[in-house]
DNA sequence: AAGTGGTCTAGACCACCTA
DNA sequence: AGGTGGTCTAGACCACTTG
């Protein structure tokens, strides 16, 4: 420990800013198990002393770390080594719920709702689900969590006339849509990496700025229909999708 | 603009930190575009004086945008609005190489290399690729731009067997294969997200801790043996990754 | 040469958690 | 009550870009 905070070695020519060198002190000291999940490291005023630093400076590597998800804070407490996370590999070639998913490895689901209930459309889910002048929305955002450890943030939007009743959906939103006998069969996801704002960030326990999948699927009945839009927000440290790839013969398309 | 930094409703009670009352003043202007990519803000001393905040406080809103990819900022010149970057979709379940891709939309594809040679392989690519005992891997590190925009860095990692001359790819690296008879057919890929580290922020040209898509990919021969390990690094901003879903039938599993 | 962002400091107060 | 991280300040110097 006193090595990583030793005064000595800083400031070499060519090493660049002060900040920078402390913050790949304490990373090679996670990455080669030093620094072990769960260890605390000296309060912020001790790194300074001890480095030579002024608290700023520490601040800097440190705010580093955690905005990577490598360290946590909490106030009042410390700072920790950030718990691993084991990464959860997803399929992505299959149309399943999350609910179905945990449950075919064996883990619990919960979700946490933060909003359901029928509103005005937005331009974009008037577009995506084609709703019909007047018709409602019907939002359903919650906080998917396995074995207590947040994972994403589901925010579907469906037909108004699908589903007038969004706040008497408690578990599988596609249980729900089965029993109506409006289980979607195909879907088209769009997959990017965003930013995680304060909020999101929030509602999955990570730092703002930790890198999160943003993944917006529309859903289609048999008849072609489109019964569902999902945005959603997974933790980027916490999943895996996984995908097979085949080569395509000359002229096929296979995205529709 | 003076709207924006006026002095004028910060510290109203319960509106959080300056800093962060700042963050969203600018972030709310740009996403309403009374400021425009490319807009230049005033420099960072006349911020601080406009809003009545101190630079630093300024510095840290301000440097919060520049780590999400909203503002950039370049070093004796001036902070900026970022220009809009157009997203690329593509399909995820063809497995074309990333030249091909390119030209089929009629655009142009360079490749800057970082770096081409033989090396002793890492024990993760011996288990990708399946070494032997004493054989050298060929790694290919490059950045993939275009029209000049960098948005992707590649590390293909193949046997040094299958490529003892690394130096001579210039091209496609799917083309040189299939002029060895070795195009692969089927791939598997692992999608997750990272915040970018500073080299590869650098490489990209976007700030560190910029969200990107990490991919790894494990290609295969006909035969089923293993051709090719690559790991990329998408910008996140600036990429799109399709997929369809399908309902899988009772019992059968699409991945294998 | 002047202006810009990049780094760094010492010191202060606040909000929260733990004891 | 004491310690922790969270915020904020004024001021300084450096490295780089621009006119």
């Amino acid at each position: 420990m006193e090595a990583i905070f030793s005064p000595d070695g800083f400031d070499g020519a060519g090493a660049g800013p002060l900040y920078l060198q402390l913050h790949r002190r304490i990373a090679e000291a996670i990455a080669s198990s030093r620094l072990a999940p769960g260890d605390s490291l000296p309060p912020e005023r001790d790194m300074a002393q001890m480095t030579g630093l002024s608290r700023v400076t520490v601040r800097k590597a440190v705010q580093a770390l955690v905005a990577s998800g490598q360290l946590v804070q909490r106030r009042g407490s410390g700072t920790y080594v950030a718990p691993k996370v084991e990464r959860l590999e997803q399929a992505l070639s299959l149309l399943t719920s999350f609910t179905e998913d945990m449950a075919r490895r064996g883990k619990s689901v919960e979700s946490v709702w933060i909003a359901r209930g029928l509103h005005a459309p937005a331009p974009e889910e008037v577009m995506a689900l084609g709703l019909g002048a007047g018709e409602r929305v019907a939002r359903l955002e919650r906080v998917r969590r396995s074995d207590g450890v947040p994972l994403a943030i589901e925010r579907a939007a469906l037909s108004g006339t699908v589903l007038p009743h969004p706040d008497q959906v408690e578990g599988s939103l596609y249980k729900v849509l089965e029993e109506k006998g409006l289980r979607p069969v195909r879907a088209v996801q769009r997959i990017s990496a965003a930013n995680l704002g304060p909020r999101d960030a929030g509602l999955l326990g990570v730092a703002p700025g930790v890198a999160g999948l943003k993944i917006e699927r529309v859903s289609y009945l048999p008849s072609g229909r489109v019964i569902e839009f999902t945005r959603s927000l997974y933790r980027g440290d916490a999943y895996d999708f996984a995908v097979e790839l085949t080569l395509a013969p000359e002229g096929e398309r296979i995205l529709r």
